[in-house]
DNA sequence: GCTTGCGGTATTTTT
DNA sequence: TACCGCAAGC
């Protein structure tokens, strides 16, 4: 162990060896946050401080629980028992499994996913006779969410509304809690006000809590929310044994309830806190570090740590200014294949503040086949298929499930329409029971077609129980799919009923894998719920895309911020706040300091947006940064403005021989391409092989450039359409 | 009850 | 532009 705290510098000692009591560590970024947290934590159970059964580790997302318990077990050389790591959402679920009447739940309880949290809002809304144009089911959630996360109840809110637009929410919030209440599920905020309940109610719950938590660390410390705090605070008893580890430059949850005063103030929470301030940073460029801090400095909420590097030397951070969202992918691309040699693609990202804005660099990088990956995006458990075949999972576990009953009574199409559920519905109320247990009485007024469907859909769920029990779990979710029809429902060539199907397969694929790994599953539907397993879409080993948020934890050897422009980054919704201003400089922050050897900063000059072509205002935060560490090698102006016919539409610009590229400037060479440069490379009667499909042989290509895509007739799976790139295909 | 087509509207970030 | 919800027709 010795030798462990000889890999530390003295600050992170000084944490690591940190007795009892609340400690805070500042931690800049890069600084080795998750290295002090782990150590701390090996540390605390080598020298017997501890048992692992007396930690309880919290953090907000589920890859960073995974990496801290990775790293622990690799330090200890065996697995971590007892205990727990995980997120705030995990922990609060675990109280709530094992203690649900504490909870004020049934026995049985599901969770309620944003989807079927609009669901039931939309239901709300109608019940109440309003109009959903009007009050968009998300923003009223939002607006409740919002309330809840600040510590404000129901009762509260009644109470102190003033508005008649307060008062409709609060009858919302009211029907909304109701619907919740008789579906029998809890949405994400609940999991932590019940689990806070349950601890305050009942004090065996809370000390069998608390004994877990006898040392209790909170990693991003500066995104907790008042609730959060609450239930570290009700845990720690006045113990006060808390270790935090954050940063207050790179919280950027404020609008999830995030308070800036919990790290800010730490000492006021927990008096006579120790302090510690880890500014070396050990992962950037000093330039990178020179433009970071000087962006940041203008923040005002802030403890003012200064991050520095022993490191000398280093590229200056590039800024390139485009005509277009389409020439600032062109530059990026350029930047990205001309790294290659250095870099490995996956060492690369481009991060952007939404979402919307991977799309040109995906046709970008498609175009020039360098292989790419959409970190968070469009996700697997999102799918309608998935949510479906979940949904008739969910009801195997949980008979009286009524969202997932009432989502794939009609799916798929077995004609039970609005009039067969009215039906059904008013028959529950006249019986005072719940809708799944109502249509299991097959009452009266159901036309004879409703009738004999509802019958066979019985028929499916019934079994499932026995098939359950005597089928391995991925075959069980193979057997379901095939009774229950989702798999015929999708039966056909085209493109979007194949790519459906393998969805679905992939789905028993993934409940096999789990099964194998000894979850079962109830397990594996509570992490579908808290979004675990959130695999990213594309090539694994590509250049990754993906927004600010996702990008925090990360680190690159090459970063392209993208879309430096004002209503993007600082994101219109926020900027006229001072308070919002300063969360976007954070995450513009946070983007910087993502990367290890090289940082350009992009953006454009008109961008198509809500429908048409837009010109833009520079981002006001590229004035704060310091001149002397940025390069700017925008695309002259003249080059584009002088022509007629500005931002219009995108036209064919002098691009390689045109503007100032960095390649000309420093005279190095073109970029190089991941791929031959022109000719596809594929050919109809080439023979190629897929990871997954085994060889084949190409019939067709379709499309050109973005839309490129083979028809390949493969000798075990018969014929897929791919787009080569991301289905990763190799010539024989 | 289901399918199709039209028109309107939206784009912040996520456990 | 792209998606979603709704209305009308089958």
């Amino acid at each position: 162990m010795g030798s462990l705290l000889d890999n530390l510098n003295e600050q992170q000692r000084e944490a690591v060896v940190h007795g009892e009591g609340p400690l805070l560590v500042s931690a800049g970024a890069g600084s080795g946050k998750t290295r002090v947290l782990t150590y701390r934590i090996a540390h605390l159970l080598a020298s017997g401080a501890a048992d692992s059964a007396e930690i309880t580790a919290v953090t907000f997302t589920n890859k960073a629980a995974r990496e801290m318990r990775e790293r622990v077990e690799e330090l200890l050389g065996r697995p971590l028992y007892g205990g727990f790591v995980g997120t705030f959402h995990r922990w609060a679920l675990e109280v709530l499994r094992r203690w649900p009447r504490a909870a004020g739940l049934p026995d049985r309880f599901g969770i309620a996913d944003t989807d079927d949290q609009r669901a039931m809002m939309l239901r709300a809304l109608k019940d109440l006779e309003l109009d959903p144009k009007e009050l968009p089911p998300r923003m009223v959630l939002s607006r409740i969410s919002g309330m809840v996360n600040r510590g404000t109840d129901r009762e509260a809110f009644v109470d102190r509304a003033t508005s008649s637009s307060d008062e409709t929410i609060g009858r919302l919030w009211e029907r909304y809690e109701k619907l919740k209440t008789v579906s029998a599920v809890v949405d994400f905020d609940d999991m932590l006000v019940r689990a806070l309940r349950a601890v305050r109610k009942d004090t065996k719950v809370r000390d069998a809590v608390a004994r877990r938590a006898r040392f209790l660390l909170v990693d991003e410390f500066q995104d907790t929310n008042s609730l959060q705090m609450d239930l570290l605070t009700i845990i720690l008893d006045g113990r006060g044994n808390i270790t935090a580890v954050g940063d207050e430059d790179q919280s950027i949850y404020r609008w999830r309830g995030a308070e800036l005063a919990n790290i800010l103030s730490f000492e006021t929470f927990f008096p006579g806190a120790q302090v510690v301030a880890l500014e070396e940073n050990y992962r950037s460029t000093e330039p990178i570090l020179t433009v970071a801090g000087g962006l940041i400095a203008a923040n005002r909420g802030r403890r003012g740590k200064k991050l520095f590097t022993s490191r000398e030397g280093g590229e200056a951070v590039r800024l390139h200014i485009a005509a277009d969202e389409r020439g600032e992918a062109r530059w990026v691309a350029d930047h990205i294949e001309s790294k290659v040699g250095n870099s490995q693609l996956k060492e690369m990202a481009v991060l952007m503040r939404t979402n919307a804005q991977t799309r040109p660099f995906e046709e970008e990088l498609t175009r020039r086949r360098v292989p790419y990956r959409v970190v968070g995006g469009l996700r697997f458990w999102q799918r309608a298929e998935i949510k479906d075949a979940l949904a008739y999972l969910r009801l195997a576990v949980r008979p009286g499930d009524l969202l997932s009953f009432e989502r794939v009574i009609n799916v798929p199409a077995r004609g039970i329409g609005a009039a067969t559920i009215d039906v059904l519905r008013r028959a529950a109320r006249d019986l005072g029971l719940n809708l799944p247990e109502a249509a299991r009485q097959l009452p009266e007024g159901l036309s004879p077609r409703a009738r004999l469907s509802l019958e066979k859909f019985f028929l499916v769920l019934d079994e499932a129980p026995g098939r359950r029990e005597e089928l391995a779990p991925g075959d069980f979710v193979g057997w379901l799919l095939e009774a229950s029809g989702l798999f015929a429902m999708y039966e056909g060539e085209a493109e979007d009923r194949v790519a459906r199907r393998e969805n679905l397969q992939q789905l028993a694929a993934a409940v096999a894998e789990a099964a194998a790994r000894g979850q079962g599953l109830e397990e594996l539907l509570d992490s579908v719920a808290l979004l675990e397993e959130n695999e990213d879409q594309g090539a694994p080993g590509g250049v990754a895309l993906m927004t600010l948020h996702s990008a925090k934890g990360l680190e690159f050897d090459v970063v392209f911020l993208a879309g430096l422009e004002d209503g993007l980054l600082p994101h219109a919704n926020s900027r006229d706040e001072p308070e919002g201003l300063e969360e976007e400089r954070r995450l513009a922050y946070v983007g910087m300091t993502r990367a290890r050897k090289w940082l350009a900063l992009t953006g454009a000059r008109s961008r198509f947006l809500f429908g048409q072509r837009q010109p833009t205002r520079l981002s006001r935060f590229l004035d704060e940064l310091p001149t002397e560490a940025v390069d700017d090698v925008s695309e002259p102006v003249a080059s584009w403005s002088a022509q007629p016919g500005v931002g219009s539409e995108v036209r064919p610009r002098p691009t390689r021989s045109g503007g100032a590229t960095p390649a000309r400037r420093r005279g190095g060479p073109a970029p190089a391409t991941v791929t031959d440069a022109d000719g596809t490379g594929w050919r109809p009667g080439d023979r190629v092989r897929h990871q997954r499909f085994g060889s084949g042989v190409i019939l067709a290509c379709q499309g050109t450039g973005a839309q490129l895509k083979l028809v390949v007739f493969f000798d075990r799976a018969g014929r897929k359409t791919l787009v080569p790139t991301i289905a990763r295909l190799e010539k024989v």
